[in-house]
RNA sequence: GGGCGCAUAGCUCAGCUGGUUCAGAGCAUCUGCCUUACAAGCAGAGGGUCCGCGGUUCGAACCCGUGUGCGCCCA
């Protein structure tokens, strides 16, 4: 068969995913195996697939279809959450792009369109994972407002409500004018603005041409100011604690307070306090009793409690009313400025800090079994550094907000009465029945808002396994989320460790009185070479897709991995994508090499099947060496591998694979045992070859599904196309000969150095050697391998009657002889030699005194000893023979 | 302003329990090769004040203190 000489993925690729699908590869259902479950980060349905989701979702395809090698029953669910304000806003504009608004078509009408761009768009992001192959269990697919998961959140509000969780009440919140709803603090993105600092007189009302200067970025809200405030201790201002003094223009008289809040070097010490337009403002004013007027409406415009500009946009009025205090001769001076101002993360509108009835969860109490659930390890993450980040946060956690003002989303189950009274019911008629009476349904509305969006994912792990355990016990949970839950790991970015990841502990501890997961592996983020965020506007982000389909999935699978040790952010380059290609393409001309060996072998003849093979693998001695090392070599990779998995170590996994397959098998193990020219390769060893890329290719399995499909198959052809790599169950293992990997490595470090020589003295690799090596039995079966990757014409044991003429070099102790042939320069070769030299020496002196202290020999350690010893002799060993060469 | 983290080769990062004269990998660079699997390749090489300073220790890239620079979160 004549195969190209590089790897074409794409077709691999989908024939291989449309044959798991057939199959149900990833499907799972409980059963009497262990259980490893893990649920996606449900993407944003408005979502573009970007290179964040690639990196998350490759890693959590890793570690899926490892634990499937490992014989473990994988159930990876997939989903996708509604994204309340984003969608909102989508469907919003959209709406606007056709002359729609809103606000005239009313609410249901607004849903319908809504649910038709949820159709339309929602889950194209979730499906474009197959190209990536992720194995996820389609079957189970979940959506956060679908009508199983949107009843949970609705018991979750009653619940809670009922438990005295959830309350209502007047806060500050983050108030988006365009979007016209309340956003969560991490919705808000602070940036500097080039703003001006306006310093304004404030007169006293006892003597009006005397004045304190206030220095203010928002001169538009000092309508609704309600005193000015100074520290206690400012000497500037001590005298005046208590005098009234009036706001310019309107001229109402306000207090001059005294806290030491208010800092003495910034702007003039004197700070306006603004109790409805402010957080901290607002806490002065519940401090000292101070009346609360919000002068802006929904909008950001002006409303009628301020006394002037009514109807003005919060920006123009800014502006107007520096010019009326100027005309009023109250402008000190205005200053430029560089304020950090809060912007929606969805609609970029400048935050407006704001009083308002919202819904909320206590957090305190809730908390607290989540922070536990970190500290004591029962829920690890990885990397832990993030420990001390989150503990922070959950001891200094605030109530949570969760109501928001807009349509898309869960319509908070209260119900209000004419009196003002609030009923939490799942419907109007069970919200009246439970007023005893006093109402009837149609008395009721329902509370306009609709709940955060984490407040439908924090349920996440357990609603997408049973929709209904919010009503019930947990050991009345179904067979489902009694099989998967808690699941085994959670693969998300850290910047939601706190809004996401803590939430679901709190979840998972009220309604399963469990942890939802055991490990969450926090991933960085994609940045550009630049190290800046990917992003849209920027178009610094690559498609993801036209990635896979130049260099294949596989590639940018591995390129990601490579590079990217957990926690730590990812700068991307397209070279990585590259690298991962070149090692695809390296894998499939081992494959082709083997495979033309048996071609040649066995013309006529069919190869015998994997399964037959399997007893070969182990110390037939007749063989070649290089296969008895190999096979070592692989039992120790895997030991590391387990233990890299263990630790969630998963770029040093792709790197150890990546090394493994490069350099260990294709540069040593196929170079050592590939024929002599023209000669056909011995049997045995050519399957035993086979049984080992069989094994590599599991191993890298996880890493590259396609491909090692894709090869695994064509290394039989016994192996059917309902045959699958992935589930059929990785070899066992043992410990391996440390003899054996040692020999070998001596054989090496021969060859390496030999190839040196020869290179600093630019002979061709045709030039001739003659080699001595000390006559060592596994050196003696190594000599035709020696002989032929170092180019030696023969190779003599022991020492050469004429030694002046050589080169001579040590491996490991083992002093070795090579004769080039040419006129030594003897100058240069002793000059070598005496650099070793001194290198030992100062090595034996370091070792030597920690030796002869007696102190580090009191108190290190038997094993540290032990290897000191060993370096000593054969450090004594090695200068031995080095003096020898020279004297 | 408060909290957390980072600083190792030109770049991106490893370095796990302090223990080889420990300083490592990949990429990039340079040298030589179209060697009958692969030029997306093969064989080699160069490259470092482990951010500065002080301390603990028999021993420090690693622990402690401190300074500097950078990042993230919160206010």
């Amino acid at each position: 068969m004549a195969l190209s000489t590089t790897y074409n993925p794409a077709q691999a690729e989908e024939k291989w995913y449309d044959l798991w699908m057939k199959h149900d590869c990833f499907r799972s259902k409980p059963d009497h195996r262990p259980a490893y479950s893990l649920v996606i980060p449900p993407p944003n349905v408005t979502g573009v697939l970007h290179l964040g989701h690639m990196l998350n979702n490759t890693i959590q395809d890793v570690l899926a279809r490892k634990a499937r090698l490992d014989g473990k029953n994988v159930c990876w669910v997939p989903g996708t959450d509604h994204a309340s304000i984003a969608t909102e806003t989508k469907v919003v504009n959209m709406l606007l792009e056709q002359g729609i608004n809103k606000d005239d078509i009313g609410r249901e009408e607004f849903l319908r369109h809504a649910w038709a761009w949820k159709e339309k768009y929602g889950g194209i992001i979730l499906h474009q994972l197959k190209k990536l192959g992720a194995s996820l269990d389609w079957e189970r697919e979940a959506f956060t407002m679908s009508p199983e998961l949107s009843s949970s959140v609705t018991d979750v509000f009653i619940d809670l409500y009922r438990k005295g969780y959830v309350y209502r009440g007047v806060r500050m919140v983050n108030w988006d004018p365009i979007g016209k709803t309340a956003v969560a603090d991490d919705e808000v993105v602070f940036k500097t603005v080039a703003s001006r600092m306006c310093h304004l007189r404030y007169r006293f009302v006892e003597s009006p041409s005397e004045y304190l200067v206030v220095a203010t970025v928002r001169p538009e809200t000092i309508m609704a100011d309600r005193a000015v405030c100074v520290h206690p201790d400012d000497p500037r201002y001590q005298h005046l604690h208590g005098k009234m003094v009036r706001i310019p223009l309107t001229g109402r008289s306000i207090p001059i307070i005294a806290d030491p809040y208010v800092s003495m070097d910034f702007g003039t010490g004197c700070l306006k306090v603004t109790p409805a337009h402010d957080p901290n403002d607002y806490a002065l004013g519940q401090k000292f009793g101070l009346e609360i007027v919000d002068i802006l409406d929904d909008h950001g415009k002006i409303n009628e409690k301020s006394e002037i500009l009514v109807g003005e946009d919060r920006f123009v009025a800014r502006k107007k009313i520096i010019k009326l205090i100027d005309e009023a001769g109250d402008l000190e001076k205005i200053e430029d400025y560089q304020s950090n101002v809060g912007h929606s993360e969805r609609t970029n509108a400048v935050i407006e800090p704001r009083l308002s009835m919202q819904w909320f969860v206590r957090m305190e109490e809730l908390t607290r079994p989540a922070l536990e659930d970190v500290l004591s390890g029962a829920v690890r993450l990885h990397p832990d550094k993030f420990l001390a980040t989150y503990r922070h946060w959950m001891d200094n956690v605030r109530d949570w907000c969760i109501s928001r003002q807009l349509w898309w989303g869960h319509r908070i189950p209260a119900w209000h009465a004419p009196d003002g009274s609030v009923w939490v019911e799942r419907t109007a008629d069970a919200a009246a029945s439970l007023s005893g009476g006093r109402w009837t349904a149609t008395d009721l509305k329902q509370d306009e808002d609709v709940l955060d969006t984490w407040f439908s994912s924090w349920l996440w792990p357990l609603t997408v396994f049973d929709p209904q355990i919010t009503h019930k016990n947990p050991e009345e949970a179904n067979e489902d989320l009694r099989y998967y839950y808690p699941t085994q790991v959670l693969v998300t970015g850290p910047d939601i460790l706190f809004f996401w990841v803590a939430r679901m502990m709190m979840a998972g501890r009220i309604y399963m009185n469990q942890i939802p997961f055991h490990d969450v592996y926090l991933t960085g983020i994609v940045r550009d070479k630049q190290g800046r965020k990917m992003s849209k506007s920027l178009g610094n982000s690559p498609d993801p897709l036209d990635l896979i389909d130049r260099y294949g999935a596989d590639s940018l699978r591995m390129g990601l991995l490579l590079s990217s040790p957990a926690g730590n952010d990812l700068l991307y380059d397209e070279a990585l994508v590259a690298q991962g290609r070149n090692f695809a393409n390296k894998i499939w001309n081992a494959f082709r090499l083997i495979q033309g060996w048996q071609e040649a072998l066995m013309a006529s003849q069919k190869a015998p099947n994997i399964d037959e093979l399997h007893h070969i693998q182990g110390d037939s001695p007749d063989l070649h060496p290089a296969v008895e090392w190999f096979g070592h070599r692989l039992h120790e990779f895997r030991l590391q591998m387990e233990s890299d998995y263990a630790k969630f170590r998963l770029s040093d996994v792709a790197q150890g694979l990546y090394k493994l397959i490069w350099d260990d098998f294709c540069s040593w193990y196929l170079e050592m045992i590939k024929p002599p020219y023209g000669s056909t390769i011995e049997e045995d060893v050519l399957n035993a070859t086979r049984l080992f890329l069989d094994t590599l290719l599991q191993y890298l399995h996880p890493v590259m599904p396609f491909l090692s499909e894709e090869l695994w198959h064509a290394l039989d052809n016994d192996r059917r196309d309902c045959d699958f790599i992935g589930l059929t169950p990785l070899p066992g293992t043992i410990e391996p000969d440390v003899n054996i990997l040692r020999n070998t490595e001596q054989v090496q470090q021969i060859i390496v150095q030999l190839r040196n020589f020869r290179n600093e003295r630019q002979l061709s690799p045709k030039h001739p050697i003659t080699l001595w090596l000390p006559p060592i039995p596994h050196l003696r079966l190594y000599s035709a391998t020696i002989a032929r990757l170092a180019g030696c014409g023969s190779i003599e044991w022991g020492k050469p009657d004429q030694e002046a003429q050589c080169i001579q070099f040590l491996a490991f102790t083992d002093v070795c002889f090579a004769d080039f042939g040419l006129p030594q320069d003897l100058q240069a070769d002793r000059e070598r030699i005496q650099t070793e030299i001194q290198y030992l020496e100062g090595f034996l002196a370091s070792v030597q005194k920690k030796l002869s202290n007696e102190r580090f020999v009191a108190s290190a350690p038997e094993s540290v000893l032990a290897k000191e010893r060993q370096k000593e002799s054969d450090a004594l060993l090695k200068l031995a023979n080095l003096r020898k060469a020279i004297a």
